[in-house]
DNA sequence: GTTTTTACGTCAGTCATGTTGACTTATATG
DNA sequence: CATATAAGTCAACATGACTGACGTAAAAAC
């Protein structure tokens, strides 16, 4: 018996670890490498790729908010948002229960660029995914929310993020 | 029959390919997290972590190899990795067929640090995998793999990535 | 109704990490 | 010898993050 797994089981594990880091490291480089690579074109950056993102997925966040899913500080935001606002990609208006609040959306110009940044990772996911299988796709998942930290996995469950009652 | 998917099969898949960037985002924005918080104390950063890791990974790694591991200019490199030298986390040796080279490797300290910072990410990985089991796993390294740029893929083949002839 | 908290904005300075471009040195290879 | 390669270096710059301090308007609490 000179398998290694049956000899030293600690081994497979320890390189089953470290494959489990590089194919994060990979798969998130080579994900945004293209969206990178458009931007870079343009006067924009990761940054606004991010928040074009996130306000086109959810129409009528609030700063904070948009604060809490990114985990940066609002003088970070501030820089690229007002940019994106200035540029016409992203509209506010102010809260109607909340009148402080500035409830972002993205303006026709927001949308058009959204969809061309992220065109390109719909279709790497798509790949990957029917390439992969179903079930494939069930167990990254797993996986996938298993390494992401408990307060934002609740986003992911069927009825979306618990709102905190206000 | 109002059931969504029955209606308009392609909304689910746009949600489903939506999630999988959104994890792809979260997961990495957690994992690299825990480590770029440690190495906050210190004076290094994100980028050191990265070197310090492929280092260890490649003992006698060269510095054309390193560079095209991380998609970054010798220039970037060369700032991260002369700090790396020159506190003792990193040693380097010139290559024995090609005197050019400089091959890399980690120090004690280095062995040390890296062991500090990769511990947190192995631990999240293997909880991840242990709550998801064995079949998840499967079908989590399939579609990450699916989602590499095809010359890295070799790198998670059983015999290692395909070394070209010198 | 006054006080306090909250949501957001802003100014100013700094740091980490990436970039381009130009030039050098040592070694290997035709 | 000529050329290509591995690596280093100097300089300037962009991006995206940070801290700290301060301001304003609206909501919530007392």
């Amino acid at each position: 018996m000179t398998d290694v797994k049956t000899v030293n089981p600690l081994f497979l594990r320890e390189e089953e670890l470290r494959q489990g880091i590089e194919l994060l490291f990979f798969a998130y480089r080579d994900f945004t490498g293209e969206p990178d690579g458009l931007l870079a074109g343009m006067e924009l950056g990761r940054a606004h790729h991010r928040v074009i993102y996130f306000v086109g997925r959810h129409p009528g966040i609030t700063v904070s908010e948009l604060l809490g899913i990114l985990r940066i500080t609002k003088q970070s935001l501030s820089r690229v948002l007002g940019q994106l606002v200035a540029e016409g990609y992203v509209a506010q208006r102010p809260g109607e229960r909340d009148r402080r609040q500035r409830l972002l959306e993205l303006g026709p110009k927001g949308i058009e660029l959204e969809r061309l940044l992220t065109e390109r990772q719909r279709a790497r996911i798509a790949g990957a995914y029917r390439e992969a299988g179903a079930e494939a796709v069930e167990g990254f998942r797993k996986v996938m929310l298993g390494l992401i930290d408990e307060p934002d996995r609740t986003r992911f469950s069927p009825r979306g993020p618990s709102r905190r009652a206000p």
